[in-house]
DNA sequence: CACTAGCGTAAGCCATTGCTTACGGTAAGT
DNA sequence: ACTTACCGTAAGCAATGGCTTACGCTAGTG
């Protein structure tokens, strides 16, 4: 269950805009701060939150971290969420007609 | 952006199993509560946030309020993820096609 | 009209956590 | 070799947040 790390992660609306950023591509650590409303180190700490979530990944470019988004991280998030979302559709569409069609406690 | 309160929600484990709880289908607080290692008062305040971030609904139901799965929050979501999901996808492999194929900075 | 069941809310406490400053360590440039 | 750029980590602090106990309110029941 990664997923929890995953949403605990993503949760933080800071971390978030540095997930967000990573969305248009790879970017070092310099860029992403660069124009957040935080310091370095800060961005520096929600990489590696997001690292070890498995929603990000991580290759040295020279002195620098270049830091882009891990496909497999948010494809197990796609996957809880579809999971879910069918599960409570057919729990709705039950409950529906449980309510509407027939009595729902016999 | 109601995604960001859904994922704040979604983002405690507590939280979570609540919800998680009902995709099984509606049930009252006290149902709720019996069974998890918090307090009845906890529960509330759970679906309450659950609820302001439009993850659940309510219905009075006599003196027990039963609480249920909100399918157009979880479809928020979805898109959101969706949407992120598509574009990390194609600057992922914009990136593979630059590094591999042709010079990334021209 | 009491009395109980079922919830929501308020106050308070304690743990978590996100941010900053400060420091150390590696890579590139001169 | 010295200096600068770039980054990760540690320590410390202030704020957020989840849990509990206590209280008040409404809906049924005798």
């Amino acid at each position: 269950m990664a997923y929890a790390s995953a949403l605990q992660c993503l949760s933080d609306p800071t971390r978030r805009q540095v997930f967000e950023r990573l969305r248009a591509g790879p970017q070092s650590v310099g860029a992403l701060a660069h124009g957040l409303p935080v310091s370095r180190p800060a961005v520096s700490q929600h990489l590696k939150a997001l690292k070890d979530a498995g929603l990000v990944l991580q290759r040295a470019e020279g002195a620098r971290r270049v830091y882009y988004i891990d496909p497999q991280g948010l494809a197990e998030l796609r996957r809880w969420l579809d999971r879910f979302w069918t599960d409570a559709l057919t729990a709705f569409k039950n409950e529906v007609d449980a309510t509407h069609g027939t009595r729902s406690k016999p």
